[in-house]
DNA sequence: GGGTGTGAAACCTTTCACAGCT
DNA sequence: AGCTGTGAAAGGTTTCACACCC
């Protein structure tokens, strides 16, 4: 039975014990006094906790290199998470496979989402083309959106948008960065 | 003389006015009591703290579809960034243009980098290359360095590494996710 | 001994309330 | 009147110190 303590965990991820202790105790009793956490049951325990205890299902919207390249992304495919089916509107890629996700019309979008059991979508499309993407996504029962167009898309009651920014970690840098 | 109140920007951003007064506040009194701030003197100043009043030349490592997607990406071929060369080392890549951007053969990335006076990198190659690219990167006077591997890097005393891990926003929606 | 869980103290951030400037 | 800048109060988070359990 593999063990981890609360300093193991801190000197992993630059943080105090106590520290650790006190967040992992937020959610009741996980450890054991003297002794530490089981590995298994706290991962089994978070997992739970953070809805990665079963796998969600994941359709891109936009098949050019980022979405491509997020298809092949290996910590989209993973136990928590699965990329089921991508779109696009040229009729070039449809039918292709980006990774082991083949490229449907844009235009089946609803019936794909809907046999395919999909709620979470990853938006990859030009700027122009989101708002409109979103609307129908959202349509179509998807209930959460990771967006990587670079316009900022609003949430709604049903669906939750999250807006990738890529700039802001270069802008850190360039603010943090040794001079 | 564009000017734009705490209240307004509090509006803008979700925050309260007087958050925005204090964080203004800390870097010297940008705005003027009874008036406001003057729009293009207050992104001057920030743009000064930020260190984005001058243009910083990026290169990217690894142009597979994320590199390629990065190289295109408008927002790092702005005011404050410019993509100025893309490596790989396929050899059939290499003389292509990715947008405006001239992939090179990886094993001229010291004279190109030095050529371009470049100082901060974009890492897009597959796990396995990331750590020796890295120190490649170090070596040739690279100090910031944004890492799209799956991998965590260290940041060393020259070079100051930023791991973009996209599985976070994933998970996060997972987690808040309408249910 | 060793390591968790936790009240109390220290520390930090946000909000309030208002003086002061235009 | 209108809006910023800021000391003081309120609220929240992190660290400390130690009781408690294996």
């Amino acid at each position: 039975m593999a063990r981890v303590s609360s300093q193991q965990l801190a000197g992993e991820f630059n943080l105090s014990s106590t520290q650790i202790r006190k967040d992992l105790a937020q959610f009741g009793e996980f450890g054991v006094r003297g002794v530490g956490y089981d590995v298994g049951s706290l991962v089994a325990h978070l997992a739970s906790l953070l809805r990665l205890d079963l796998t969600h299902r994941v359709v891109i919207v936009g098949m050019g290199n980022m979405g491509t390249a997020l298809a092949r992304y290996p910590q989209f495919n993973s136990e928590s998470f699965q990329v089921v089916a991508g779109f696009d509107s040229d009729a070039a890629k449809v039918g292709r496979q980006a990774g082991r996700v083949l490229i449907h019309d844009l235009r089946d979008l609803e019936k794909v989402v809907a046999e395919q059991r999909a709620t979470m979508a990853i938006l990859a499309v030009p700027a122009e083309a989101a708002t409109s993407s979103l609307a129908r996504l959202e349509a179509c029962g998807i209930t959460s959106v990771l967006n990587f167009a670079p316009v900022s898309l609003p949430s709604s009651s049903t669906c939750r948008v999250k807006n990738v920014d890529l700039r802001i970690p270069l802008e850190e840098l360039a603010f943090f960065g040794v001079s």
